[in-house]
DNA sequence: TCTGTAAAATACCGTGCAGTATCTGTTTTT
DNA sequence: AAAAACAGATACTGCACGGTATTTTACAGA
């Protein structure tokens, strides 16, 4: 059985993992964190050094969990075309994915920490190079295997690809108005339909 | 001549406002502003209400230094292509022009706001809407002129054009690889002069 | 130059902050 | 079951926060 304070570190972090993302570093207090998860400062300073430590504890948990779920969308049984329209359809409901844990945790951090916690902010930079390169992946082997073609080298795609995907999380957070992320999303399979399919 | 109020308060909206944008509503403390101005705190709250008041001020500021900016590309002589080209140009050095105010004011305040100030962030929408309005104008004049053909109305065009954009920057700010903005503007130009430019 | 007023400086609230030393209760091990 | 180790609660520190009442200074109009 997992030791009593593994169990606490965890339900500390997944607790703790919303608020953070939501109210940014410096807007989250360590009382709305006791409150949060009704335990006292003693119990959370007991598992974690320091805010930062756990405000960085919070965000590689949402990290994690898009990372481990843009995978699964990646991981589809098929060709390159359906591995990328598998992670177009997650998301078109990014909106609601990360709804529970408070917004993107990318644009929320990424943004936030700037100019706040260089950590949390290296730590952003390194989870986008990631997910370029999961893409970067996908649209190599589709090269190699004859079934797409690129006008760019494959991680300059995946780039921009992000980039429009980035934009459309950005303006519907803002806006409040999930049809930025329909419509981008929608381009954005006309675009991979039509520009890199070879017919 | 303007009285020395008037003056005061222009010195301390403008000394302010590069440091509210930079670390955020929270992150900003009314002593980072003392320090900043070289003022006291009676002669900030002798200006201005309070802290949000101050912040709206500021965030007030460097919108209509942007808006101003987007107007005067969007009002350079010629065709409605000339005109989405100019911007296209300015938005390729956004990052240098945003550098004196701590970074885009849409992105920072944006996402900053979302959750700690309705104020601010209604601020952020209702300015989303005014740059989607002007750039949609210009389309819709080249569409009227027959210079253009959209493959959607003018404002869903000019939404996603500003999409596009904003990932770009949000990108950029996260990564501090301007490369994004450089690539993404590229591929616009060439979306726009490929997709919507009659031949 | 004098004087009334406007503007800015000063000194001070009360509060909430991150963090900690110490104590108590609970597991786990023997 | 007793001892040892650990986890969590309590109570507290010093400090920085936003905000304000009051005093001092600078300025404008006569």
């Amino acid at each position: 059985m997992t030791k009593k304070a593994e169990r606490t570190t965890a339900y500390i972090i997944e607790t703790v993992a919303p608020i953070f993302n939501r109210f940014g570093y410096v807007g989250t207090s360590m009382s709305d964190l006791t409150e949060a998860t009704g335990l006292t400062k003693g119990a959370i300073y007991g598992n974690f050094e320091n805010k930062e430590a756990l405000a960085l504890s919070a965000f590689e948990y949402n990290r994690n969990q898009l990372l481990s779920v843009i995978d699964e969308k990646l991981d589809v049984e098929g060709t390159a075309m359906d591995k990328l329209f598998s992670l177009m359809k997650f998301y078109r409901q990014y909106d609601i994915f990360t709804l529970p844990m408070g917004g993107c945790p990318i644009l929320n951090v990424g943004v936030d920490a700037q100019s706040n916690n260089k950590l949390l902010a290296a730590a952003v930079k390194e989870t986008i190079r990631e997910i370029e390169g999961k893409i970067a992946l996908i649209l190599e082997n589709g090269v190699n295997g004859g079934e797409i073609h690129l006008p760019v080298p494959p991680l300059q795609f995946a780039k921009q690809l992000f980039t429009m995907v980035q934009g459309a999380i950005a303006m519907s957070t803002m806006t409040r108005d999930r049809k930025y992320l329909m419509n981008t999303i929608a381009y954005l399979e006309h675009l991979v339909q039509s520009e890199i399919k070879k017919r």
